[in-house]
DNA sequence: ACAAACTTTCATTTTTTTTTGAAAGTTTAA
DNA sequence: TTAAACTTTCAAAAAAAAATGAAAGTTTGT
């Protein structure tokens, strides 16, 4: 195999990985791109390797700027905006992490504490709906905050985290 | 909030979370309304619950059992077959774990191996390129055991994943 | 073997998401 | 202030994903 085709090879598997988590398909090429690129790329050449449309380009570089993964960058003398990526992987999963908590898991929480707060009559079904969602709060609360401290400490993340949790 | 609503409302939030993270609105939704149901429930009453086709129904139902976190259930003297989820967090924690591993990450560690094993001519494109994606390797590999073991061992997982990692 | 009581399949339709591209907006330099 | 060189926006189009529902398939009891 030879550099191209690797290349392309990467920027499609990383496109395919970020459908099935949720991320656009473009976005998470124009990430791959950059992030195996050794110098910024202009949006011209973004759009021109991945064959995409200025406002798709435009629009998901923006996204990526917004997750704080992606910087623009300027370059002497030069019109034109380049773009690089966040090259540091515990950086990286730094940032994914803190955005996608943020977004989606303190939003699922908020619900979970209110509807396992519901008065329930005795029956089983109600005590089994206040049981059950208590326990998944409980459970994603843990989640979400195991993996904040795990991110927190991204180098020797491991001993400073059973010190803090053990103690 | 009385108990219906609420119901309602934890079905939603699950059902939109779930889209969020690559899993189809209807099928989060499903499993939701199975966890925090204290009996097992026909496919009749789910289509009737969710408002959705018999064949939305029995296509999501058996995704659900391909991840094996909703089971089939035969109730004596019924002829109609009646579903519960996987109630136990650890174990649906667990299970989703390994599946992903199984389905995502796998495939994609496989396409990181082969890509940044090119032999790179001296430039510094393909140097960065080879640096990058072996580094994007390790890094996913990592990620995927530490995974890998904290769902291996449900209770106490943080004292024996150290013991596992330090030694 | 039959038929009633179910479930599954899959071509078609619907919905949702993503992409396009042209117009509007912005910045810079002269 | 003007115009060239860019970028952003957003309504419309295209593509992708999900849902429908009727026909085909399966299972069970008699």
């Amino acid at each position: 195999m030879e550099f191209k085709e690797a290349k392309n090879k990467f920027v499609q598997t990383w496109g395919a990985l970020g459908s099935q988590w949720g991320i656009n398909k473009t976005m998470a090429q124009i990430h791959a791109l950059l992030m195996v690129s050794h110098e910024p790329i202009s949006m011209e050449d973004i759009m021109e390797e991945l064959q995409i449309s200025r406002g798709n380009a435009s629009m998901n570089l923006r996204a990526l700027m917004d997750w704080g993964i992606v910087y623009k960058e300027y370059k002497a003398g030069e019109r034109k905006e380049f773009f690089t990526a966040e090259k540091d992987l515990d950086e990286l999963a730094v940032k994914i992490s803190r955005e996608r908590s943020k977004r989606e898991i303190k939003p699922a929480l908020k619900v979970l504490k209110e509807v396992s707060a519901i008065e329930s009559d005795g029956t089983a079904a109600e005590k089994h709906f206040v049981d059950q969602t208590s326990k998944l709060y409980d459970f994603v609360l843990k989640a979400d905050n195991v993996l904040d401290k795990i991110t927190e400490y991204k180098d020797n993340w491991l001993a400073k985290l059973v010190v803090k949790i053990m103690k």
